[in-house]
DNA sequence: TTGTAAGCGTTATCAA
DNA sequence: TTGATAACGCTTACAA
């Protein structure tokens, strides 16, 4: 491996110079420093990022928790999405992704305790359970944070409009003719309640009544359980013309209950999905979708982030950044008369 | 932070002998070894891993480069899901995964040099261009490698049992009654020939033909192109009773031109894809597929890395681990009468 | 403008 | 058994 006393020796200066020289540091001649980078150059220097990181106290890494119940947090499409997007915008700045455990050799730590001794720059959370002890201690232990789809007071957090999301959702239903409208949702968790609230308002404003009975509870991602939640709206005495899903994937479920009760989608039933991920963009039928702008939520994080850790003392943008979603038309939403 | 020096202090010994009472090493009293590990839990000592990495050349980090053309490997849910269990089982190890880039500050670099510059301690290599000429010259430099789907001289790899998988698919297929049977090659690659070869093989050995037109191509995860491909199989003036997809996610395509030819699966035409990851398996209709051990392969791959990084010295397994794959029936593939 | 030297936290050698 | 010390490669305050 290169060094920098090796440059230094071949240059016959001093490795302050040859330090300054590569990082453009003020100190140092310009035709020297030219020809201390020129010679850098040439003998293939990289500088030794432990040895940075020691010194500096900065290792350009950033921790990245993606962790379900189940530990497979990576299978998570929306948030890998996201990850996808975010991890890009870091690269683009210099920093590295490290995934998080929670082992430190053959010892168990927590996450803050991994943060420290991976000295990371700072720690992108999502797709985990946001109120789980470890995560508090770490976003109370004022490491640089940025979290998708929930809050940590003093820290930076980007997620959808879901409001929003879930209002044209219903006024979309309610357009095409349908007024018994239910909701399947996800299981509890900020995003789930700013839904649940975001259903409530749409369906209010369009003078719409929700029955007790339309309001059922799932989990994202979880296919037998939506499937099960499904079943029963439809067994319902007056079951409803429009079911919104927890997600996409969950959709999944929700599909198979209908078609076991030999029903079609949407000639007999409409479902609306969320998330709009490509995955589902050409499977049959075609689902109605709400669109989460994976690219900018991701890209977002990357930029609040950043401003933490590079700016540590400037105040920032405390409350979350809303992105705003789209809703994507597919084909699973009929027109019906009204009723 | 805690370091060694504050622990001394505290104990009124050397910061050697605390070193080598945490690392268990011989060189110091059973007693006093018991007092300054007592004394480094309860100051909640960590070691600064930036440090130990400076001195040791070991870094206990793993790279991960997984990214296709366009960049977003982390989407590929065979590989992601390999990765997962690579994860788990190096976590045990004490290993953190890192997603390698090619950015060292704002300057673009290669891998190897990525690697060098963050003293990596081995690489895992999957769904990537293998034969892009930075990662010939990541194979080349000799720092440990394990890879997926592919194999480097003088590096272990793992992959599925391809070969078996296609001749399994064919010859369940011709179980039940399939004499016409057409394959859609993913992408020129390792597996794609294996593949190839595997049917190849399986329909010579029930001596049956392979009309050249049965013969297409498409690429792995590529929807509209199988799509095409499929529909370019439909419209033979003898079409295939039964189509091999490329893989699972692919098959999507070909689905959507069956539907599209108003044909029926698998009433009219039989389909069986590759991968058998979790994400279809509820799908509708849920295909015949082959399913690729993802748990085993991800395990094998970091038993082989650790191998090659722990005993470096050591003669390894050269020739690549071979993972059994399975044929999940699902119903996508109909009993027919013999034509 | 240039170089000297200290120090980041650790490991490891060697002398006491 | 213990400790002093050098070294890993780098940055930086300060001296020349």
């Amino acid at each position: 491996m290169v060094t920098l006393k090796d440059i230094a020796k071949q240059c016959g200066v001093s490795v302050a110079s040859v330090s300054k020289a590569i990082n453009h540091m003020p100190g140092v001649g310009q035709q020297t420093a030219q020809r201390i980078r020129d010679m850098a150059r040439k003998m293939g220097y990289l500088p030794n990022a432990a040895a940075q990181a020691l010194k500096t106290n900065r290792s350009f890494n950033i921790g990245v928790l993606l962790e379900d119940d189940d530990r497979h947090g990576l299978l998570h499409h929306f948030f890998v999405s996201v990850l996808e997007h975010f991890k890009m915008a870091m690269e683009e700045m210099g920093y590295d992704l490290m995934l998080m455990n929670r082992t430190i050799g053959r010892r168990t730590v927590s996450y803050l305790e991994h943060c420290r001794h991976s000295n990371l720059d700072g720690v992108f959370v999502a797709c985990i359970d946001f109120f789980h002890p470890e995560l508090q201690e770490l976003a109370a232990a004022g490491i640089p944070l940025v979290s998708i789809d929930h809050t940590y007071k003093g820290h930076p957090s980007v997620y959808s409009d879901n409001v929003e999301g879930i209002r044209k959702a219903v006024k979309y239903a309610h357009k095409l003719g349908h007024r018994r409208i239910a909701y399947i949702s996800g299981a509890p968790a900020g995003v789930t309640a700013r839904r649940e609230e975001g259903f409530r308002m749409a369906m209010a404003q369009l003078g719409l009544e929700v029955p007790q009975e339309y309001r059922v509870f799932s989990r994202y991602r979880d296919i037998k359980l939506t499937q099960k939640a499904t079943a029963r709206l439809l067994a319902l005495p007056t079951p409803p013309t429009c079911i919104l899903m927890p997600d996409d994937y969950a959709s999944l479920g929700g599909i198979k209950a209908i078609r076991e009760a030999g029903l079609r989608i949407p000639e007999d039933i409409s479902i609306i999905g969320f998330d709009g991920l490509p995955t589902f963009e050409h499977a049959h039928p075609r689902i109605c979708t709400v669109y989460q702008d994976v690219k900018t939520i991701g890209t977002e994080a990357a930029r609040l982030l950043l401003q933490r850790i590079e700016n540590k003392a400037q105040p920032f943008e405390e409350s979350p950044v809303i992105v705003p979603v789209r809703l994507v038309k597919g084909d699973t939403v009929a027109q019906i008369a009204e009723s």
